[in-house]
DNA sequence: CTTGACGACTTGACCGGTAAAGGTATACTT
DNA sequence: AAGTATACCTTTACCGGTCAAGTCGTCAAG
């Protein structure tokens, strides 16, 4: 049986209410001789704060959830969920991992039943969850993604990032250069399509239109089709949609013998994975840590405010992208 | 405001405990005509139990905790938390990461007042907490971890897995066959000291006494000193402790001009990052999905039985490994 | 006709904290 | 000396469920 406030209380003679004042220090209720001898009978007694009760009597449950979807993105997601464990240790909160499957209606209640005080969302965005955390006002931040409901979000500069990807190819000498993705699911980035259009544009500004070559495919079946073409008619440079995919697709060229960046220049988005892979991958980084920190301020603020709600002001955060030259790409042979 | 039992109990007429019972489908307490006017109104009002009511009062929380130490090692654990959460939301429970930071005294308490029904515990085991579960009897398994306590712990046969690559390896005809690993830290996971015991053991069988050659390095060092020794005095294969270190040693052994597996064979265990890299690594598997299973089982187990407490029994499950050729070893040429 | 069993509720207490209002004594005004 | 502020504690209620015991008809058995 573990010991409650009661148990101090008894111990010390004085009632429970003062030892729950001693214990939160709450200034001016108790004299400091009286709370010294309760914080020291606690300690003695070992006493530690039943969690459920206090969450119940507090409305308040120190926990955030992380709602996301496809748990494969996990990998993708370790950044994120390791930094923002580490900075909301930092704030005596945790993290409640909540997968996010099926119609909404199916566990978006959970965000409001009170496990958690507020949550953040990440890639790829449950479908609906937006209108249901507008609707509810639901204490919530939305990571990487975008919406048009008012609700907060903070995302990346996609459109600077693709551009200076470009940028760095063009400036290398590249003129066929391909932006490559998977098809597109369900829920899925909206990053891909700032990328993809920024891409596009660039290279019609550049006029090397006739060579915007978008594509959306299979990984193996590309690379094979690759290595079967002339290297004259190949592309010389490809942007990927992030660095999991270009890492994938790396392999995949390897294996047909097109190595990188001898016979291609390759490079991909977010700084994740890329330094795991041979040769290192350029990248335009996205800084996630950064982001988290800004999420969680964000959150407080929502989860702090609750009570009186002053209309929130929706202002979507965006965070600069930045280019990571490594060794994946190289400039053209001057031929 | 939300809606509680006492709302609907008011609106059908009834009293609060007799909506407990119907919503709860206690039988035999409720006759059928007015559980399912319960269950309707209660549908039509909206209402969804208080999950922090509800569980200070069944003194449950439906939440696992997960301890972990080092954050770094995420990426390493993002199957097992992906195979956990999935495998926990199917019994309507949730995982809350709980990072063990600093002492044990620090923070273990949240594993005692009630903010997690018990926890699994992951690699690398913080330090002290065997202990500390042992001595609070706290419901906990360790997984993949090994502990000379009374605690429930699933481990993997690392003894046969390694004997599986150093015979993989012995059969492909390498001779000098390197055990490579990262220095050893703090709580370091045990699986080590197994496939390091064992290729010692096998590689003194097999007569290879003299090259028995331990490394505890570097990486970038020494890919550096292979890259300079005389390739006939060179390691040909090289067993990594793990994935993730002997991609690693592969992206440093690209960088120097060694080219896997051309000149040199290298492996790795738990086939978590083999598939990614280039080429795929060739390992040896840890069924994660299985321990992950199975710590489950164990964990409700426990939680289940949690009043009565019939001593539980300790016997440390071992889960096979198993062997996985890809195209980061291959034969010796014979000369 | 009584007794007992049972089904279908209701009542009151309780989980372990917290919030708010309610005493006292002491000190400080006026 | 009466009024009032203040410091320090206690009392009571409450959060929203659940548990266990109590009530009250009804119906069957004795």
């Amino acid at each position: 049986m573990a010991i409650t406030i009661k148990h101090i209380a008894e111990q010390v003679g004085v009632s429970k209410q003062a030892v729950s004042y001693a214990l939160n220090n709450k200034p001016g209720q108790v004299s400091d001789s009286t709370r010294k001898k309760i914080i020291k009978t606690a300690q003695e007694m070992g006493y530690r704060p039943n969690w459920r009760a206090r969450s119940f009597a507090r409305k308040r449950s120190q926990i955030i959830g992380l709602v996301y979807g496809r748990p494969a993105h996990y990998i993708e997601q370790s950044q994120l969920v390791s930094h923002l464990v580490q900075r909301l240790s930092e704030i005596d909160h945790e993290l409640l991992l909540i997968p996010a499957m099926g119609p909404v209606e199916k566990w978006a209640h959970k965000l409001r039943d009170g496990r958690v005080d507020g949550c953040l969302v990440s890639h790829p965005m449950p479908l609906g969850l937006d209108t249901f955390v507008a609707e509810h006002q639901l204490p919530a931040v939305f990571a990487n993604l975008k919406s048009d409901l008012p609700v907060p979000q903070i995302c990346f500069d996609d459109v600077t990032g693709a551009r200076l990807a470009v940028e760095h190819l063009l400036e290398l000498g590249h003129r066929r250069i391909t932006y490559y993705c998977m098809p597109k699911r369900h829920g899925e980035h909206y990053s891909n399509e700032d990328r993809l259009q920024t891409y596009r544009r660039m290279m019609r500004k550049a006029g090397l239109d006739q060579h915007v070559d978008v594509v959306v495919e299979d990984q193996e079946d590309y690379a094979q089709r690759l290595a079967e073409l002339d290297p004259s008619a190949r592309p010389t440079a490809i942007l990927a949609y992030n660095d999991l995919d270009a890492v994938a697709l790396m392999r995949e060229l390897w294996v047909h013998g097109i190595e990188v960046p001898r016979d291609l220049s390759l490079m991909g988005f977010n700084d994740d994975v890329a330094r795991q892979s041979s040769p290192p991958l350029t990248t335009v980084a996205t800084p996630i840590e950064d982001m988290v920190d800004q999420c969680v301020d964000l959150l407080m603020e929502q989860i702090g405010q609750a009570k009186d709600r002053p209309e929130r002001d929706i202002q979507p955060v965006v965070l600069p992208e930045t280019l990571i030259v490594r060794d994946s790409t190289c400039a053209m042979p001057s031929d």
